[in-house]
RNA sequence: GGGCGCUUAGCUCAGUUGGUUCAGAGCGUCUCGUUUACACCGAGAAGGUCAGAGGUUCGAGUCCUCUAGCGCCCACCA
């Protein structure tokens, strides 16, 4: 042994040594555990933040020393949207578009694409010690993985939860496509507000406007005030003609109006605003849209027919304010919406789509919020830690329909064939001529709500895993997709399988660097996980996740924190040194125990019954910093120097708390320990990874 | 406009049934130590009115209220 641990020695060769010998598979215990790893989106490497899976490492690795059959089970995401935009780029790079290509070709690359990362992906999670089962690996465009995905939509759509219709969306030009409510992005901007002169028919009055999007006003089909306003009580009934294009246009009352905001006047784009849109519906006014999906103005908005936007605003503001008819502008802070993958600003259109019925009972009678909201409100699911269940509540007892129809090519295609007037939804194309299938693919999040049963063989001939790993024990995952995966998982797999998908969810936080700033590549304060565990091994990098952070708590980590855990790993292996290799010629193993002995062992004692209290409380950093106090602190500094003095006499000591130290710290360091496990002369059993968890009958 | 969280040693953070051992850890700083496990080390030290105010209690970082900073999430006010 070396005086100074060298992790790049030891790290590949147990790893394989664990798969080779099937250690990461369940055993046939019948108490079962289960993980289904979140799917890292394979367009890319790892960050830091998926080495957070660490938690359910130690999970997956304590549980299986419990003896349970357990499974930790690995797969990739194809991550719809994020993956062709990222794509998109790279196609960009050599002066491509996906359009040159075609889609059969750019799915095709698409997917060789994401096989490459994936597979890159997984080798980095084995770098990390992670005990997957990777003979259970899916990915969520496997065939059989998708053949559930489509039987779901069937089966929602049959029970008339799932539905076509046009309505207003939230529309990305840049990506093409419509986007569900989450993944719109509300970005705070400066920006101006326009006020607006409208001239009344037959009269020289006017009836002034406010808007921070003139451009619209092309599709104006009103002009709104509250029915209490006693400024415009004259007004309502009468009609006014928009400048530029000189439509007529009636006055309208309505209560949504705010008499205090702006001038108490509203110009209604129905097809152009959400809440002009409703106010359409209600007054049954005409939608006019004249921003179309390539974000120009379409020909309904006359002269300005063709331009972008913007431009269509600069020229409109122009002309307005040559005609008189611009009173004032003002600076206005806005929430403006933008693609959470592109940052372009988002257009509310009106558009035919697909959408999921979250808050209405189906034929079935299921509701699929309200039985999410049940499962976590009776106990069935609990979330760790539990403030956000209060905010899974708020924000279930809110949800909107769930459009999830995208105008992408790298993805599921919507299982749905039209023919003339004729409608088909099925797991398989109809087997007759003439058919042709729905050009749109899913949201990524509806295949990835169905991960927990769908990797599991649900609905397969062969569902042995799913019969015995479903629920899952635990759904380890960050804070921050507690919306778009864990509530979908929660709906659609107690939709499917009429069991919660998991029986508890643990939020981690956000890695940070030490300053507490949001680690990021443009920053340069992005810890690479992969070269860190190069440099200061696996297990540090490991225990440096874990210590000192809580469930749902944001982790600060830095150089200095892995540095030290990498000591730690250092100073395990010089006890280990000192004990195994230093060991006397002559040892007394019968030796009789005195003070000391007894004290340290009534420590360990200690130490095993709250280790494993934290690891079974989600106590992880409580559980890392009880061994590493005990181990470094009570064993190696106090009772190891006392022992110099009686070292033959105490080797039986040595040698039984070294073992057993080893053995609660495997989960969090399983490398070192094996390393060091291994060479010890006295213990049992092929790999401490299977050895039982230390408990306190001995 | 709603909702949530944070504020404990110079820095990053623990502290889950309120009670002698809770005033802690790591890093940093200072002093000493080149003893054959480890200098990726050891021995020791300095350093905090636990954001502020009030309350509950025999007793409060730990529970309640308010205040002040900071941060996050959700939301269709032009």
């Amino acid at each position: 042994m070396d005086k100074i641990y060298n992790h790049k020695d030891v790290e590949e060769k147990w790893y394989s040594f664990w798969e080779e010998n099937g250690f990461f598979k369940p055993n046939d215990s019948t108490k079962h555990f289960s993980i289904i790893l979140p799917p890292p989106n394979a367009n890319g490497r790892l960050h830091i933040g998926h080495a957070m899976y660490v938690i359910e490492d130690i999970m997956v690795r304590y549980h299986r020393m419990l003896g349970e059959s357990t499974l930790w089970l690995p797969g990739a995401d194809h991550a719809g949207i994020l993956t062709q935009v990222v794509y998109e780029k790279q196609l960009e790079k050599e002066g491509k578009r996906r359009e040159d290509l075609g889609r059969e070709e750019f799915y095709k690359q698409t997917y060789s694409f994401t096989q490459k990362n994936k597979n890159e992906m997984y080798d980095q999670l084995k770098a990390m010690g992670f005990s997957l089962d990777w003979s259970r690996e899916k990915f969520t465009l496997d065939p059989k993985i998708s053949e559930t995905i489509y039987s779901t939509f069937k089966k929602l759509y049959d029970d008339g939860l799932i539905y076509r219709g046009t309505r207003m969306i939230n529309w990305c030009p840049r990506c093409s496509t419509v986007l569900s409510d989450l993944e719109v992005i509300h970005k705070e901007k400066e920006g101006n507000i326009w006020y607006i002169k409208y001239p009344l028919k037959n009269s020289a009055a006017f009836i002034t406007i406010a808007t921070t999007r003139p451009e619209t006003m092309l599709g104006d089909t009103a002009v709104a005030v509250n029915p209490d306003d006693k400024r415009y009580k004259d007004f309502v009934g009468k009609t006014a003609t928009l400048p530029l294009i000189a439509r007529e246009i009636p006055v309208i009352s309505d209560t949504y109006v705010d008499p205090k905001f702006g001038t108490g006047a509203v110009k209604i784009t129905p097809a152009h605003d959400p809440n002009d849109y409703e106010i359409g519906e209600r007054h049954k006014l005409e939608q006019i849209q004249v921003i179309g999906f390539d974000d120009k103005m379409t020909d309904k908005s006359a002269q300005y027919s063709g331009l972008d936007k913007y431009v269509a605003r600069k020229k409109i503001i122009e002309e307005l304010e040559s005609l008189g008819l611009l009173d004032k502008i003002e600076r206005h802070v806005t929430n403006i919406g933008t693609c959470e993958r592109c940052s372009t600003v988002v257009e509310p259109l009106i558009s035919k789509q697909w959408f999921v019925a979250v808050n209405k009972p189906g034929t079935s009678g299921k509701n699929l919020a309200q039985d999410a909201l049940s499962a976590v409100k009776s106990g069935k699911i609990k979330i760790i830690p539990s403030r956000f269940e209060k905010i899974y509540y708020n924000w279930m007892e809110n949800l909107h329909d769930w459009c999830i129809s995208r105008q992408l090519w790298w993805g599921h295609q919507i299982p749905v064939w039209y023919k003339g007037n004729e409608v088909f939804v099925g797991v398989d194309a109809p087997k007759d001529s003439g058919w042709q299938q729905d050009q749109d693919t899913l949201d990524t999040w509806f295949s990835s709500g169905q991960w927990p049963f769908t990797t599991l063989g649900y609905g397969q001939k062969d569902d042995l895993d799913f019969k015995k790993f479903y629920p899952t024990s635990v759904m380890e995952t960050g804070y921050d997709i507690l919306f778009f995966w864990v509530a979908r998982m929660i709906m659609l797999g107690l939709y499917v399988t009429n069991e919660a998908p998991f029986k508890t969810v643990y939020l981690h936080g956000l890695v940070r660097d030490e300053k507490g700033q949001k680690m990021s590549k443009s920053k340069g304060n992005a810890i690479d996980p992969l070269i860190a565990a190069d440099k200061y091994g696996a297990d540090a990098v490991r225990m440096a996740l874990v210590f000192g952070t809580g469930a749902g708590n944001d982790a600060t980590i830095g150089e200095d924190k892995i540095k030290g855990m990498r000591n730690f790993t250092n100073k395990l292996w010089n006890i280990g040194r000192y004990i195994i290799e230093m060991k006397p010629d002559k040892v007394n193993y019968g030796s009789a125990r005195n003070d000391v002995d007894e004290a340290l062992l009534s420590e360990l004692n200690q130490v095993k019954a709250k280790v494993t209290k934290a690891i079974s409380d989600y106590r992880f950093s409580q559980a890392a910093e009880e061994l590493y106090d005990f181990v470094w602190h009570s064993f190696a500094d106090k009772y190891i120097e006392a022992s110099k003095d009686r070292r033959g006499e105490s080797q039986a000591v040595l040698e039984q708390v070294l073992e057993e130290s080893l053995r609660l710290l495997h989960p969090f360091m399983p490398l070192i320990t094996e390393e060091i496990w291994q060479k010890l002369p006295r213990k049992s059993g092929k790999s401490i990874m299977i050895a039982p968890w230390p408990s306190n009958t001995g």
